[in-house]
DNA sequence: CTCGTCCATTAAACAATGTGAATGAGCCCT
DNA sequence: AGGGCTCATTCACATTGTTTAATGGACGAG
């Protein structure tokens, strides 16, 4: 539990886990916290002797530019293992805060450490699950650099449906998310004023509905098809690493 | 040599190599090609049994988008340790490729994992290469949602110049680096007109000179303000890690 | 030398996106 | 019920960026 779970079961959909390893990881110490909307798990600039994990709810990264603008640039789901990277950057370069309310775990540095000094293997699983961040955040920078606006945010949708399946949070077609469109903008490069507009080119189409914090995809080969999305790139092979 | 004394002072800028850990970096055989401009270095879609270290030249990653449209999602300088993530993605949803003529050199995956497999802290160091790569590409991504082209330009240039500095390429507010207009519009998701344009201010401005491949920076100081550039995601602290 | 090619540059029309301001729906608080 | 909030929506207009096309310089091949 504690989200621990979850991470097992993101890391075996791309390589079987052995027992010892689930065994390393289920031994790790927790310190569970709760964040409300809005509130900063990480602070950009500080020097976490932690690590975070999301048990529950949504987390997003961001880097804040100068007169209070940002960017998100990425969203956390339950079982990702927010800021692992913390162990080796020492500085955060960006901020991590809750989007809605928030169950994370923190796991010190130390015991993960030590979880990894045994275990290469479950070493490189950790590194996989990064390496799965910097995959995702490529392909942000291919919508936000080439794709229309209208693309990109399909394509945001289609991620957001495939990844929350892993985790058993989606299924037909549907799935829960708390953004609100100034939050969308923000993930987007876009103004409110645009997310709107072009939430509402989806709509027109049929392609999607988005009320009341959840999102209905109505029809998502169409709506993949728009977006250009292919998942290679969420890497959902199983196989050796 | 083969590039890989560059990727030791890289990894060393950050924590002291160990003498055993250097030994074991210059132990790993390697396997050199010389690329000419343009040419795939890694294929997108391929399954790499090894990874790419950059001895000499530029590479870019790009992933191409319908109509033969592209991104480029990362510039590569020698010393960098390209597609070390191939080692665990496995299958690539991305290429490299050269940008101008390019060294590189190959290293087995097996070998990597030998390596690496007495040395938890050589495996956490080059961990550490894969995540200082997303860091520059969170901050690509800030730069692309929520910065002016000018700014955005401007931002490239100073990470470039501290890169390349680090490595020795660079100094004297100069560095030579083979872009043409339609590349760069290709890192910042811009047309080729519009680079033009925005270089073009840059110029007016008196901040850089970008002539003949040479970049010169005419006002570090200036130039940084304008784009609102904070080396600190590039992780040029050295400490234990 | 001359042709062809690559690259940088410029112009003008057009499309995409941002800004600022106003409005209304829903919801919590009292 | 009323007030004050957040959020979604819409409008008019400003700005930024794209497209297409044309031009000229540099350079290598023949």
């Amino acid at each position: 539990m504690f989200g621990k779970d979850l991470l097992v079961r993101m890391l075996d959909r791309r390589d079987t886990l052995p027992r010892d390893e689930i065994a390393l990881i289920e031994a790790l110490p927790v310190r569970p916290v709760t964040f409300g909307p809005d509130e900063e798990i990480v602070r950009e600039g500080s020097r976490p002797a932690e690590s975070c994990l999301i048990a529950n709810g949504f987390a997003v990264r961001n880097q804040t530019i100068r007169e209070g603008r940002r960017q998100i640039t990425a969203i956390h789901v339950p079982g990702d293992f927010v800021d692992l990277h913390s162990l080796l950057l020492k500085v955060m370069d960006h901020s991590v805060s809750a989007l809605g309310s928030c169950d994370v775990v923190f796991i010190r540095h130390k015991d993960l450490l030590t979880a990894m000094g045994g275990s290469p293997h479950l070493t490189r699983m950790l590194w996989l699950s990064t390496t799965i961040d910097t995959s995702i955040q490529r392909t942000w920078i291919t919508c936000l650099g080439r794709r229309s606006a209208e693309q990109h945010l399909a394509h945001v949708i289609c991620e957001l449906y495939v990844r929350l399946e892993i985790v058993g949070l989606a299924s037909d077609q549907t799935f829960a998310i708390p953004l609100t469109q100034a939050e969308l903008g923000d993930v987007l490069g876009l103004s409110i004023v645009h997310v709107n507009r072009t939430l509402q080119e989806l709509r027109a189409k049929d392609l999607v509905s988005w009320k009341d914090r959840r999102i209905v995809i109505l029809d998502f080969q169409r709506l993949a098809l728009l977006a250009d999305f292919d998942a290679t790139y969420l890497n959902l092979f199983h196989e050796p690493r």
